[in-house]
DNA sequence: AGAAAATAATGAACGCCGTTCACGAAACAA
DNA sequence: TTGTTTCGTGAACGGCGTTCATTATTTTCT
């Protein structure tokens, strides 16, 4: 026997995920269709629904894989020893860069819905810490007074002003920020911030 | 004659728009359905592609009088008198009620897409300046070497840093700002890009 | 006013899409 | 091998936005 059923199950996962992160990348998420994904990945329509509960949790697995680059993406912008302030610039400009350079997949992140009333699972949920995760630690030395949950608190919405930018300039129907500004203003963004932040509590 | 042709047409877009909006605050953007409209507003289902040209047209009207409203909260938020910093603090809050108060409504201003390709038209495009036209004055004090186009772009900035935290606290699947923490949250942003914004350029 | 022309409302029908399901094929257990 | 279980298949289902031949209504012309 050569095939046990794990390994045929997996194999066809897997090509049904890569299909779906193929056609999400060249259409966005309204260009994904389960008779095309599932022609690409070779199998037939109704395999899709014996591999995964619905077109969603394919879509999960597709923007589990997107997280896992991104956070590699902003693990490798940071330059060791650099101080805090520019390390958060250092981020910020690789959020923008990864953002540009995976468009419909990093937009696919925030654009995808579940319906109504149904959550995400918490492996998936978890995973969404890499956007945060590098900056706590900068963070933390602009705000000493900050730690436990209020630093990641605080650090979620570094992280969210940032995205706002981004996201605004990226998708955006009206007056939108053109993308060689893109860079210039979240650097200008980030420098209000952290400065901001910096001179905190030094005159209270 | 009663009714000349005007009249009646103005008042089927009326309904439509009227239905529209109450089937969005209700169920948002994804519950709106064309069988339903058009039964609430009390004519056939094609009577909606002779009052418009399709149901995105029909959705840009609602968000075309939601950005109306936002504009009027904005404009009553501030306390005439007050400095920028303050000023920006009470845009910023003013934004937060009503994203919150309105929350479907103003979801679907920033979730809804047309199909690619297509590009909403101009006066609605326009109208989306009452999401920034209040930031202007205030960050020109702040930064007087800013004027015209790159005033308002960073205008522009600001905006979506706070808009950015507002909706990744609303709408996020994942590790999401509770919602009694998002005024504090925005507050902390704003007060933070603004003492950025305003020590810049003393000692440069 | 009445007849003819123009325009709008109707709702059944179309095409697309996600999802399901009865069936046949394949893999395991004996 | 034989029986059992599990999986892949693709036609069919139900819901959706949109279209279109038809009917009803309003305007125009004489």
């Amino acid at each position: 026997m050569r095939n046990n059923r794990e390994e045929q199950r997996e194999g066809l996962k897997q090509r049904l995920v890569d299909a779906a992160e193929a056609r999400i990348a060249a259409g966005g998420l309204n260009g994904l269709k389960a008779r095309d994904v599932t022609a690409d990945a070779g199998c037939a329509l109704g395999a899709l629904y014996t591999a995964f509960e619905d077109l969603d949790r394919l879509i999960l697995q597709v923007n589990s894989r997107t997280l896992a680059r991104l956070g590699a993406a902003l693990q490798a912008s940071v330059v060791p020893g650099h101080g805090p302030r520019a390390v958060m610039a250092e981020l910020a400009q690789g959020y923008v860069g990864f953002a540009l350079q995976n468009f419909r997949l990093w937009a696919a992140l925030f654009t995808h819905r579940l319906p109504e009333g149904i959550e995400a699972p918490d492996w998936h949920r978890d995973e969404h810490a890499v956007l945060i995760a590098q900056i706590i630690a900068p963070l933390s030395k602009l705000r000493p007074d900050l730690a436990g949950a209020a630093l990641r608190q605080r650090a979620l919405t570094v992280f969210a002003a940032v995205h706002g930018v981004v996201m605004l300039a990226l998708t955006a129907r009206f007056v939108a920020t053109p993308r060689e500004q893109l860079p210039g203003e979240v650097a200008a963004l980030v420098e209000a911030m952290t400065r901001g932040l910096e001179g905190r509590g030094l005159e209270a």
